[in-house]
Order: structure tokens, then C-alpha cells, then sequence
DNA sequence: GCCATTTGGTTCATGGCGTGAACTATATCA
DNA sequence: TGATATAGTTCACGCCATGAACCAAATGGC
């Protein structure tokens, strides 16, 4: 990234015009505006803070998780997780088991109430998807799932230039 | 939105097959944390705060702010927004006179330092979002802001829905 | 087998983000 | 002129996130 800085844009400039830059700056903008409005919306209407409401989606991936795996998968320090998880277990949506191998393991797992929670968000973000493509003619749908795939490709590519 | 969970999913099922569903959800995810990771690196890079970042770039729209006005672009409460003022003038990248005909208004302006930062910063935003678009070939590159503009609209006509 | 080190977690202090309520000071309107 | 509206500040609160200090269990080398 900090070659980037130094690689002006003069170089290059004739291939992206002004106007699909900003274009391009514009849209991104707002689509951000919107994922985070959502995310928004969507911890008011489930209750749960934002932190506890993408560590619940997590078990969704797997029965078992451990502090470490979730402080891993949220890409935050581990005494950030003891916080999150303890609020999770404080409104039993999880529960703490002790790992019978290695008693400085907690296996942590939603309970019954949990899962019913974790169902009712994933039925929700769901719908609110399906409401966003469903607008979309089948091809103009199929046209922007692609188009979507390449720019993801890129910005990844230039998000690992980030360092 | 309350409606659209109402509105279930079996009588437009067919409309957007399953994997289609998936995929965007995917997509939507990795794109919404490129940005977030973007922003994060941003606010490093340049020694500010979140808040305080968002703040400065709106002064690229206009010469003077007003703490109301400020309030109301970034969608916070006025006391952040003192806050938020409070740092960058710390910071002397911006700073406050009074309005001569009401004075009970700040003007907030950039100061010199603050007008070298921001287009710094400008310089950067412009590099990332250029990196990004170089790397399709033109008609591929036409072609995905298009289709972004298509799903901005189909976002933002959803977002309407989410009181 | 035992002590040093590693590993999984917790707690605490710190700082940023954001809200709502109480308050000050100025402006405006009846 | 007095009631009300407006612009800002301050404060208490709660969530997000980090790093350091700490505890307890596991492991590894001698």
C-alpha cells in the first residue's frame, strides 16, 4: 500500500476516466451506508448488541466454538470475547460446557432458546437478500451477481496490498 | 419490513434460486468487511479516530460546518458531535469562529493543516478506489458499475423498507 | 518426575463511539 | 418584556475494542 501511494496516477489515469471514479467512490459509499444501516436495524430488532448478534451467526457454522476460535473468527482479542460471551450466556442464548480432554478449554454452544434466536435472524437476513434480488430481472440478476464477483476479487486483491 | 417477513419466501421462490441467495449473501459480506478493513487501515494511516475522520472529509463538501449541520451529515446527536470538534480542534485541523450574525453558531473551517490533511487524504481515498477499477479491463470495469448501480438502487429501495 | 514454558481464559484500566438529559446562552416572537 | 425555540456543552451511561497482568491447566525437556 505505501507503493501505491508513490505509484501516481498519471501512469494510468487514461484507462479510468475521472467520472467512473467517482462514480465507482460514490457507490461504494452508499452501499457501506446501507450494510451498515442494516446491521443496525438488525441488533435493535434481535436485541443484541452488534458484537453478540455476529458471535451468535458464528454457531451457526459450528456446534462447538471455543473462546479462542470466536476471538478468531471476529478478529478481536480474547478478553474482548470473555466480555461478549459472557453476555451471551447471561441472556442464555449459549452455554458453557468444560472440554473433558483439557479442563482450560470451554466448549461453548447455543442453547434451545439459542437456537430458536439464530434461526429467526438467519429466516431474517435471508428474506431481507432475497427482497434485494427478487427486484431484479433473472438475467439483470445473474449480470450483477457476476459483476459483484469481480469487484469482490478485486478489492480483495487490493485489500491484501493494506498491510 | 415488518411485512416482509410476513411475506414468506414460497411464493417468489422461484424467482431467485437458492445458490443465487447464497452467493450474494456472501458476496454482500466480503465486500461490507473490505470496507470496514479499509476504513480501519485509513484511520491508522492518517492518526484519527473514526469519528473524527468521517468528520473531516465532509469538509471537502463545504467551507463552513456548523455543529447542527455536522450532526446531521454523520447522523449522531449533537452532544458527539461535540465531542468529535473537540478532537479535531485539539488536533488544530480545524477551527471555530463565531458567526457574526448569530452567535450562538461556531463556523467550523479547515485550518491550513487540516486542508493539507484532508487532501491527503483525498489522495488516498482516489488511489485506493482507482487501484481497485484498474485492474478490469474497460468494458468489464463499465459493465460492474452498472450492475453496482443496479444493486445500490434494489439496497436502498430495501433500506427504505427497514423503519 | 519436576520445573519452565506454553496455552486458554478472566479481569482491569484505558480510550473511542454513541445516546439522552440537564444546562447555558443567545435569538426570536407574541 | 417575557415565553419559547435554537445552538452548544457537559455528564452519566453502555457498547466496542485493546493490552497488560494474572490464574490455572497442560506440556515438554532434562
Amino acid at each position: 500500500m505505501n507503493q501505491m501511494a508513490e505509484k501516481n496516477v498519471s501512469d494510468t489515469a487514461l484507462e479510468v476516466p475521472d467520472y467512473q471514479l467517482k462514480q465507482f467512490q460514490e457507490l461504494i459509499m452508499r452501499l457501506f451506508q446501507c450494510c451498515q444501516e442494516r446491521m443496525q436495524y438488525q441488533c435493535e430488532r434481535f436485541e443484541l448488541p452488534d458484537a453478540e448478534f455476529r458471535c451468535l451467526l458464528l454457531f451457526g457454522e459450528e456446534r462447538y466454538l471455543t473462546a479462542k476460535g470466536i476471538a478468531h473468527k471476529m478478529n478481536v482479542v480474547k478478553s474482548r470475547v470473555s466480555k461478549i460471551v459472557d453476555g451471551l450466556i447471561k441472556k442464555k442464548l449459549i452455554q458453557r460446557i468444560k472440554d473433558p480432554e483439557d479442563s482450560r478449554i470451554s466448549l461453548l454452544s447455543l442453547t434451545p432458546e439459542g437456537y430458536k434466536k439464530l434461526s429467526k435472524i438467519n429466516e431474517f437476513l435471508q428474506d431481507v437478500h432475497h427482497q434485494v434480488l427478487v427486484q431484479m430481472a433473472p438475467d439483470q440478476r445473474k449480470a450483477v451477481l457476476t459483476n459483484l464477483d469481480i469487484l469482490k476479487a478485486s478489492m480483495e486483491t487490493i485489500k491484501e496490498m493494506m498491510v
